[in-house]
DNA sequence: TGCATGACTCGAA
DNA sequence: GTTCGAGCCATGC
């Protein structure tokens, strides 16, 4: 495991830094279209910080009028809990994503980041 | 400044 | 199928 966790960068102008993370982050999640979603991974990698996967869940908790509810954890599964949880999966089934058992159906509702995603 | 925390992930057992 | 450990990083106190 392990990931491509190599991307050592540096430390100066974190907070720069940061304030660009959040912003490639929140551009990553709203290009998820209505009817798919994708994982905190997968967002990451998509905004070009892989091994991020713990902002992405910050992001989404501190960001505004962002498709929260399209972002799962590894393999399609729901990492909330309680009432957001429920209301995700409302949320998702609404827009005709199709679950199985306590998961997204991943091979019909996955949406995947092109290399585009971080063009900009 | 430093440490703990979290809507995470993944391989191994 | 579940549990555990290790790794990344911003944020809050």
């Amino acid at each position: 495991m392990r990931r491509e966790r190599g991307s050592v960068r540096t430390k100066s102008a974190s907070q720069d830094r940061a304030t660009d993370m959040r912003m490639q982050i929140e551009r990553a999640i709203r290009m998820i279209p209505r009817g798919k979603v994708s994982t905190y991974g997968a967002v990451a990698r998509g905004a070009g910080f892989p091994g991020a996967a713990r902002q992405v869940a910050a992001v989404l908790r501190r960001g505004f009028g962002l498709p929260w509810q399209r972002v799962l954890g590894s393999g399609g599964e729901i990492k909330l809990t309680g009432d957001s949880a429920i209301e995700q999966r409302l949320r998702l089934e609404a827009e005709g994503v199709r679950f199985r058992g306590r998961k997204v159906d991943m091979k019909l509702c996955e949406f995947k980041f092109g290399r585009s995603a971080r063009q900009n």
